[in-house]
Parts: C-alpha cells; sequence; structure tokens
DNA sequence: ACCGTATTCAGCGCG
DNA sequence: TGAATACGGT
C-alpha cells in the first residue's frame, strides 16, 4: 500500500505526506504534479480521512476525470468515488443546486453557456435600441464577466465611480444598464452564467454564515490544482471555505500562468504566503518530461520574466538535440516545411503520427498546417474546433431538454418556438417578449395565456402557442416518470426535430441526424447508471430521470477520442489548449514578432511577460525535441505582410538553438532536408548552406547569407510569393525523383553520408516512396526517396 | 418565408 | 483570406 511513496523523489514525497496545515506546492513543468496530487490523495485517504471530507478544484473536467482514475488505482473506485474532485464550476454548481432556493433559484435552474448569454445580451442591446457596434454582444460579455469574477454585483458596478467613469470614457456608458437587465432576466428564466456559479457561491457563503460553515466542517482538506489561474472570485472561495481547517493545499506553477487576460491572478500565488504566514512550501524542479536541452531552453526563456517566484528546474534525462528554428518565406511555405520535417522524423525515428504536435498562437494559423498536411497525407486532428455539445443540432435537442425541464429557460425556449417551423414567426416571438419584459415575467408565462397579458396576435397564433405549451408540458410529463434517455428519445421523435434531419438527405444532414443519436447514446448510458457523476457518484441506484442528465450538461466539454477510432494523429492545437500536455515531438510556429508576442501586448510588461509565460509552456510540451518555425511573410486579413523573426527566439540561450535556414523555398521544402539526422550532424548550418545553393531554383536566394547567427531578415515580400515558392518546389521535387523513380529491391546505392548499402523494402507510390536500406557501415534506415539523394550503383 | 449576395470582422478560451 | 451574419430582393 505505500510503496507508491518510494518511487517518489525527495521533495515529491514531503509534499506528499505533509497533510495539515496551508501548504504550496510550486511544480515546475513535467515535474510529476498530477502524480503528488494523486497520491498525496491516496495518501489522506489511507491514513484515515473521510473521502466525503476531501475537496479537490480542478480546472478542467479532464483533470479532474485524470487524477480521478489514478487515485482508483490505488485506492480502489469505490473510495475514489465519494471523494469530491471537480472543476470549480462543476463542484459549486453542485452546491449552488443543494442550496438554490436560499438564493430564489429553483434546483433546476438552467446554466447558460457562452452561447446563450452573448444571446441574451444581444437581444437586451436591441431592446435597449442601443447600436450593436457600440456595444458588441462579446465585449459586453467580457466586461460582465470581469466584473463578477472581481465580486462586482451590478449594483455595486453601477455605484463605483471609477467604472462609471471608464465606461463613459469608452463611450459605453450603458454598460451598467445592460449588466442590470442581464442579471434580470437570467433570474426571471431561472439561469445561470458560468460566472454566476462562483458569483453566486459568494453570495451564498457570504449571506447565509451556517451554510458556509456546514461546508467548512464538511471539507476539512481542500486541493487546488493550477493555482495560479485562479481568479478573485475563486480566490475567495477557497479561502473562506478552508478559514477553519486550514488545511489548504495549492498547486501550480506562476511561470504557467497564461490566463491573464480572462481574469485570472498571479498574485493568488505569489501572495499566498501573505494568506498564511505559517505556510510551508514545497518546490518540485526536477523535471522528468525533457531533455536537458530542452529544460535549458525554458529556464532561459522564463528568466527574462521579472515577476516569478523562484525555482531552478533541472533533469536527469539525456542532453538531447537542439531546437531547430526553422525559417519560411510564407504561412504556407511554414506549412510545408513544418510536415516534412514531421515526414522525415517519423520515418527515420519510426514515431507515431501521435507523437507529434503542431502548436500555434491563434486559431487562424491552423489553416496553413492543414493544407500541407493533408497533401503529405498526415493524418492531423485538431483541437479546440467546434466541440460536440456545440453543434447546432445537439444545441437544439438540449434546448428542448432544457425547456421540458425549466419552462422559463428563455433561451432554450427562443431556440426551439419554431424550430421545426410551426408557423410562429419573429413578429409574435417579438410581441411574447415584449409582453414578457412590460409584465415582469417569462415568455413562457405570456405564450401560455396571451390574451391576459394583452398580446395582439390572431387567433391562428394563439392556437400554435397553445399547441406548442401543450406538447412541452408533455414532455415534462414523461421526463418526471421516464429515465433520461427515453425521455430524450420521445422529445427528439415528438418534437419533430429527428424527422427535420432525417429528411435532410445531404452529407451533412446524415451527420447531423447521427450526432443526435450519438447524444441520444449518451443518455441511454446516463440512464443505465453507468456513467460517473462528474464531482461525486451518487449512492442510490433509483431511476435516472432527465433532469438529472441535464444538470451538468452545459458544464461538460467534450475530450472523446476521434470517433473512427484512429487516434494515430498528429495534433494540432492553440498553446493554451496545450497546457498539461507532453508530445515527444513539438512544433512551435508562427514564432515572430507581432504574431507570438501578439501585437496586442508588446506595449505592457504585465502582458508581454504573459505572452513569455505562453512560449515557456510551448516548449516545455516536448519531451524529446522542439522546433520553433516562422515565416517571413503571412496573410493576415488578407493582407500580405511582412514578417521577423520573434524576440522570443532571441532569447533562448543560443546553444540550444540550431538555425537551419534554407536559403530560399525549393532548397528548404526538398533539399535541404535529405539527410534525415542532419540535426545531430557536426557540420553546422552553414556548411550546409552553402553545399545547398547550387540546387535552389528560387529567385530569392541570398547567398552571402553565412553568419553563425542568422541576421533579422529585413525582407519585402514580393508580389506572387506564393506561386513562386510553388514552382520552385515543384522543379525541385523533379530533380530529386529523376535519381530514384526505377529504384527496385536488391539495388546497391550509395547515400551521401551513410556510404553504401542495399535496397530491402520499397513502400508507399512515387513520389512519396520510402526505403529501407541496409548500409554495410550506418546499419538498416529508413529513408524517404525524394529526400534523399541515393545513387543507383547497379 | 427564404435565399443569395454584401458586408463586416478578425486574440488566446476553462466552465 | 474566409467565416458569419445582415440585408435586400423575390
Amino acid at each position: 500500500m505505500q510503496n507508491f511513496l518510494e518511487t517518489l523523489n525527495h521533495p515529491q514525497q514531503q509534499a506528499t505526506t505533509t497533510v495539515k496545515g496551508p501548504m504550496m506546492i510550486i511544480a515546475g513543468a513535467g515535474s510529476g504534479k498530477t502524480r503528488v496530487i494523486t497520491y498525496r490523495i491516496a495518501y489522506l485517504m489511507q491514513n484515515g480521512v473521510d473521502p466525503f471530507s476531501i475537496l479537490a478544484l480542478t480546472f478542467t473536467n479532464k483533470a479532474a476525470k485524470e487524477m480521478k482514475e489514478r487515485i482508483e488505482h490505488i485506492v480502489g473506485a469505490d473510495k475514489a468515488r465519494s471523494l469530491w474532485m471537480g472543476t470549480f464550476h462543476s463542484v459549486f454548481s453542485k452546491i449552488l443546486r443543494i442550496e438554490a432556493e436560499k438564493l430564489g433559484f429553483p434546483t433546476n435552474f438552467t446554466i447558460y453557456d457562452t452561447d446563450d448569454s452573448k444571446s441574451l445580451l444581444k437581444s437586451i442591446i436591441k431592446e435597449l435600441g442601443l447600436d450593436e457596434k457600440q456595444y458588441k454582444p462579446g465585449l459586453v460579455y467580457n466586461r460582465i464577466s470581469a466584473a463578477k469574477n472581481n465580486l462586482l454585483s451590478w449594483k455595486a458596478y453601477n455605484a463605483n465611480e471609477e467604472i462609471q467613469r471608464e465606461d463613459k470614457l469608452s463611450v459605453k456608458p450603458q454598460l451598467g444598464t445592460i449588466y442590470k437587465i442581464y442579471q434580470q432576466r437570467l433570474f426571471q428564466s431561472s439561469a445561470m452564467d458560468f460566472d454566476d456559479l462562483l458569483f453566486n457561491t459568494n453570495i451564498l457563503f457570504r449571506d447565509f454564515p451556517d451554510v458556509l460553515l456546514k461546508y467548512q466542517h464538511k471539507f476539512k482538506y481542500v486541493m487546488v490544482d493550477e493555482y495560479q489561474d485562479t481568479n478573485f472570485s475563486q480566490y475567495v472561495i477557497v479561502k473562506k471555505l478552508a478559514a477553519v481547517n486550514e488545511n489548504i493545499c495549492v498547486v501550480g506553477d506562476d511561470a504557467q500562468s497564461i490566463y491573464a487576460f480572462r481574469g485570472a491572478n498571479i498574485q493568488n500565488i505569489l501572495n499566498f504566503k501573505k494568506d498564511y504566514p505559517d505556510l510551508k512550501v514545497f518546490k518540485l524542479e526536477q523535471n522528468y518530461r525533457s531533455t536537458k536541452i530542452i529544460v535549458k531552453a525554458a529556464n532561459s526563456i522564463i528568466a527574462n520574466n521579472k515577476a516569478q517566484l523562484k525555482k531552478e528546474v533541472w533533469t536527469q534525462n539525456d542532453e538531447g538535440e537542439k531546437i531547430d528554428v526553422l525559417r519560411a518565406f510564407t504561412d504556407n511555405e511554414e506549412g510545408q516545411i513544418v510536415a516534412s520535417s514531421i515526414f522525415e522524423t517519423k520515418m527515420n525515428e519510426t514515431a507515431q503520427h501521435s507523437a507529434f504536435a503542431i502548436l500555434y498562437r491563434t486559431n487562424a494559423q491552423s489553416r496553413a498546417m492543414e493544407e500541407a498536411l493533408r497533401k503529405q497525407n498526415i493524418p492531423y486532428r485538431i483541437y479546440g474546433g467546434l466541440s460536440f455539445y456545440k453543434r447546432k443540432e445537439i444545441k437544439d435537442l438540449l434546448a428542448y431538454c432544457r425547456l421540458t425541464i425549466n419552462h422559463n429557460d428563455e433561451e432554450a425556449l427562443k431556440r426551439v418556438i419554431n424550430y421545426p417551423g410551426r408557423g410562429i414567426g419573429d413578429a409574435t416571438i417579438d410581441k411574447i417578449m415584449v409582453a414578457a419584459a412590460n409584465n415582469n415575467t417569462s415568455m413562457w408565462e405570456v405564450l401560455q395565456q396571451p390574451a391576459y397579458y394583452q398580446v395582439n396576435i390572431n387567433q391562428g397564433a394563439i392556437n400554435k402557442l397553445n399547441d406548442f405549451a401543450e406538447m412541452i408540458k408533455s414532455f415534462a410529463a414523461i421526463a418526471n416518470t421516464q429515465t433520461a434517455f427515453d425521455a430524450g428519445n420521445h422529445i427528439a421523435m415528438q418534437s419533430g426535430l429527428l424527422k427535420e434531419l432525417y429528411n435532410d438527405k445531404s452529407p451533412e444532414g446524415v451527420s447531423r441526424y447521427e450526432n443526435i443519436q450519438e447524444l441520444l447514446n449518451g443518455m441511454k448510458e446516463f440512464s443505465e447508471n453507468d456513467v460517473q457523476d462528474l464531482v461525486v457518484q451518487e449512492v442510490e441506484t433509483q431511476t435516472r430521470f432527465l433532469k438529472d442528465y441535464m444538470q451538468d450538461i452545459a458544464l461538460l466539454t467534450d475530450d472523446l477520442d476521434d470517433k473512427d477510432g484512429d487516434n494515430n494523429k498528429v495534433s494540432l492545437m492553440t498553446i493554451h489548449a496545450a497546457k498539461g500536455l507532453e508530445f515527444p515531438y513539438v512544433y512551435i510556429v508562427g514564432v515572430e514578432e507581432n504574431l507570438f508576442p501578439s501585437q496586442l501586448t508588446i506595449n505592457s510588461l504585465d502582458e508581454l511577460e504573459e505572452e513569455r509565460r505562453l512560449f515557456y509552456v510551448a516548449v516545455t510540451r516536448a519531451e524529446k525535441r522542439a522546433t520553433i518555425s516562422f515565416a517571413t511573410s503571412r496573410y493576415k486579413w488578407g493582407n500580405l505582410t511582412a514578417c521577423e523573426q520573434s524576440r522570443f527566439i532571441d532569447e533562448i540561450d543560443a546553444d540550444c538553438l540550431n538555425y537551419k535556414f534554407g536559403n530560399n523555398s525549393a532548397a528548404a521544402n526538398n533539399g535541404f532536408f535529405d539527410d534525415l539526422d542532419f540535426s545531430s550532424s557536426k557540420e553546422g548550418w552553414g556548411n550546409k548552406y552553402k553545399q545547398r545553393t547550387d540546387i535552389g531554383t528560387s529567385k530569392f536566394s541570398n547567398a552571402n547569407q553565412t553568419a553563425k547567427t542568422p541576421p533579422k531578415p529585413a525582407f519585402a515580400p514580393p508580389k506572387n510569393l506564393t506561386k513562386l515558392s510553388t514552382a520552385a518546389n515543384k522543379t525541385g521535387s523533379e530533380i530529386q525523383g529523376d535519381d530514384t523513380r526505377n529504384l527496385a529491391v536488391g539495388n546497391n546505392v550509395e547515400h551521401q553520408r551513410f556510404g553504401i548499402g542495399i535496397v530491402e523494402v520499397i513502400e508507399g507510390i512515387y513520389p512519396n516512396q520510402k526505403a529501407t536500406i541496409n548500409f554495410t557501415e550506418a546499419g538498416q534506415k529508413q529513408l524517404i526517396l525524394k529526400f534523399a539523394k541515393l545513387k543507383i550503383l547497379g
């Protein structure tokens, strides 16, 4: 039982077995943080602590799930199940449902997601007759969100002179009014947005001391993961909950704080000592993930930040290879270079596609990468795209379910009242909305008795509304007696939704139909009690109703694996999305001034430091090898813009870098990488460069560029750049290809560096052929023929 | 009510 | 550039 401790290093052990009193674990990148948290919880349980009295808060569902599974392995499923572990939002939404009526909410309140919130804001802005360009729903949402995360109610917001001044200066004086109406409408709809889940928890704990006391005594041990990303609202909740027992353990890494832009407060971790003078601090500094080079590079990056806790990350791992720095002339070419590099590395080191990740600063950069990967037939998966639960058809069915559970849910009602079409048009809906607002009631109330609320509509519309209301009521009756799946299935069919999709025979329509089936499958699983509760597993085994299913559906994010079952794909994602993940080979692309660091941050030291931490996060995702690339021109908002390499590259210890600048695009894509493991070659890039200049066909060659550290390109992108590079690539490819087109198994060949060998296997179709060659000196190698320059010896 | 065209906008995104 | 949405014509 206890021997899991033996697998830990000294600081890890200390952090794991210290359980009383306030403590902070500063966990460097790749330092085994998750192991420490999970072992610590297991250790608590093994020492007689009731799992019900342990609260562990994470930032993502994924992290919670992962840790819970690990704990299960150590202490068993039964015990692990009783643990309170989940995201802030899921844990406190659960508590809010239990205590809802104290705040005047029903237990079955709806959780509005960002789209619901923005849609509500949009209608409020419209109703107030405000200019939608002046009050963009997204910006208004962010402003309100920031206020809530700083525990500013709409009243406080409007009473705060400084805020009012700010809003007037930014020509948005009505923000406070919008905030007020927004909250009223949420309440009217029995709904809370994401920020309300935390804000209202604070209200609950502030106004109901007995409730607070109950949870203070319940949660004797509190742990918070990713503490550097907590905002003020979360900070106050944690502080209050831990105030009685003070068994509070926070885990984080100030160097990886990358969410200040949405309210996370790095001061929470930097100031933790002030809150708890007798705080114990543990530092996990040994990195188990990355090579020495990567750790050294990362340390040299973060050393440029002023605000940081002292920490020395080191590793016993191998030295590893230097970080390649690749330059392309365009964003498209950057994609080609990266894709080629992945292809080669995969072949040369027999790596899986899933060993690679391409990380970028902005989502817009994914397009060039995708195109290049597709051209080379490299399978990939984009993370952070449209999630399952954000698809229209899924939201439609869920909206019916939401309305069934909570008739006051206005956003759900607006979504489905005329979809599928039932002749209730915009005019009618507008009238109902106005009447609801005037009478301070919900649309549901109004549409049931439009005459009473003096809505001026004809009998036809009244009948249709009546039919709709009756249908929703019949759904509710079924939802109260049958399982979640049976109710969901009934709703999908009787609402006409399924039929609507079934009749659409286009590929998209078929896919939507399948998605609905998929959602129903999920409901079925849930109904059969196969699904673990997000926070704590209920012990009861009674019927699982639709209302149970709907409880945290808004809080779910799908981390589903690809449906085709093939997860052996290159991962593409933003650096933000990559946090917490690791890959053997990591490509960080678009490392250019004004992109990374982003143009919007370079005038603020704090924001620039956050960008630098983001870069630190990116580099530390790599286990074996990191590669950095940038382009000297790229399309921004439709315009070809000149770019130069990022200051962040210059900040990396020069010993860690290996500049691999081709002289032109053709060489970069075809000739330059022909020695597959060139990066370990002693030749250095300068010689290499000279060797290759003769291959180049591009007009942009610059033969004078031989300095050790390449100068920053003063580069004005020529017109038709893309076309020219493409033509150059083609030429290069043909030159290479002719040598090996007729290569056959059994041929003797000579390679420039590996010497003489015999061809054993040829795979693939020209020009993408791969050969296994047994070299007399160098042994067996896998080479890509279009890159490897082989001489056939007959 | 619906569809095609014009216009607009573009930062990262947990829950 | 290209996706999302607003608008205007039928």
